[in-house]
DNA sequence: GTCTATACTAAGATAGAC
DNA sequence: GTCTATCTTAGTATAGAC
C-alpha cells in the first residue's frame, strides 16, 4: 500500500480512522503506535498529523461517531409501541448494530478508561443517553403492567450487557443465524422482563 | 513507600503482583510501565526482575490465579442439587465472587487479547471449564423440564453476560446491597430460562 | 535483594524540504 | 499533502556494585 507523495484529502482521512479502528480493536489503543497505524494507511508517521491533532483525538472521534451513529440509528428504527414491540425492536435492533460493527464496539466498551477526562465525560453522556431509551421502555411496560420487573434500573443494565455479549462470540460462519440469533434473544429477554 | 536496601524475598512478591493487579485494572496492561509498578512498590525498576521474569508473566499469573481461585471456589459450593438449586447458587456464586475482586475481574476481561498466543491458550481453557459448568446446570435443568430454553449454549453465555455486567457498575455505598442485587439478578435469570 | 547506571528500542510529535 | 529527519521522552530489560 505504498503511496507517492500526491494530494489525497479527501480519502486519506477517512483511511486513517478506518485504519486506527482496526488497529485499535484488535491490539488496544495503547499498544497501538502512531507508526503502525500510518504503515497501514500506506503514509508515514508524520503525515497523519494532517487528519489528527493527536492519537488521543482518533480515538475519540471514533468513539464518539459510532455513539451519535447508534443513537440516530434506533430513534430511526423506534416507532411508536407498545412496550413489549419496542422492546422487542430494541433487542433485535440492538444485536445487528453491534454484529455490525464489532470494532466500534470492542473499542467503544474497552477504550473508555484511554479517554482523557474530558473526552470520557462527553462519551459517557451518550452511553447513558441510549442506556436511558431502554430503561424508558421497561419503566412504561412497567407501568402499563405489560413486565413484571423486580428493579427497572438493574433490568436496564442486565439486558444491555446480555445483548451486547453476543459480539465476543458471533460469527458469521457459526451455527446460528443473526436472525436466530435475534430470535432466541428476545425470547430470553421477553422472558426476564415477564412480558 | 522508599525502602532502602534489604531482604524482602518473602514480602516484595506478593507486593508485586498487588501492584501490578491494582495498575492494570486501573490503566491497561499496555499503558502500564514497569517503572510505575515499582514506584508503586517503593522499588527501582530493575529489582522487578527478581520476582518476575518479565511484564507477561505477570499477566499471565494474574489471570491464572484468578481463573484457578474462581473454579475452586464455585466447586466447593456447588453441592449435588436440583438444577433450580445449582442456578441460584451459580448466580449468587458468580456475582459475590467477581464483585468481591473487581480488579482480578477487569484484568480477566479485558486483557485476554494482551496475553501471547499460549499464554492464551491457557486462560482460555480456564475461562471455559468454568463455563461449561454452568452449560451443564442449564442441560440438566432443560433435560429434566425444570428449565425452558430456546438455546442452551447462547443461555450460558446470556447470563454469565448478565452476571459478569454487575461489576461495571456496583458500587459497595451505591442504593443496593449485595444480597440485594443478587436476589433481584437471580429473579431475572430464573424467568429468563423458564424455571 | 536492591541499588545505580545503562544498553537498546520505540514511542508521540514536529520541522522543513519538495 | 507527504516525505525524511529528528527532538524528546519513555519503555523493557540487563550488568555489576553493595
Amino acid at each position: 500500500m505504498a503511496r507517492k507523495t500526491g494530494s489525497h484529502s479527501e480519502i486519506t482521512g477517512p483511511l486513517v480512522l478506518n485504519a486506527a479502528q482496526t488497529l485499535f480493536a484488535r491490539h488496544g489503543y495503547a499498544a497501538v503506535s502512531m507508526r503502525q497505524i500510518a504503515a497501514e494507511v500506506g503514509v508515514q508517521a508524520g503525515a497523519l498529523y494532517n487528519y489528527t491533532r493527536d492519537k488521543q483525538s482518533l480515538l475519540f472521534d471514533l468513539m464518539k461517531t459510532h455513539l451519535d451513529d447508534l443513537f440516530a440509528a434506533w430513534t430511526a428504527v423506534d416507532k411508536g409501541q407498545t412496550p413489549t414491540e419496542r422492546l422487542e425492536a430494541f433487542t433485535r435492533f440492538h444485536i445487528a448494530f453491534h454484529l455490525d460493527r464489532p470494532d466500534a464496539v470492542f473499542i467503544a466498551y474497552m477504550e473508555l478508561r484511554n479517554l482523557e477526562p474530558q473526552n470520557f465525560e462527553v462519551i459517557e453522556v451518550l452511553r447513558k443517553t441510549y442506556e436511558t431509551e431502554l430503561e424508558n421502555i421497561l419503566r412504561d411496560g412497567k407501568d402499563s403492567g405489560e413486565f413484571t420487573l423486580p428493579d427497572t434500573k438493574l433490568a436496564t443494565l442486565a439486558v444491555i450487557a446480555m445483548l451486547t455479549g453476543v459480539t465476543t462470540w458471533y460469527r458469521d460462519d457459526g451455527r446460528l443465524s443473526r436472525d436466530r440469533v435475534e430470535r432466541i434473544y428476545w425470547n430470553m429477554v421477553r422472558k426476564a422482563v415477564g412480558a
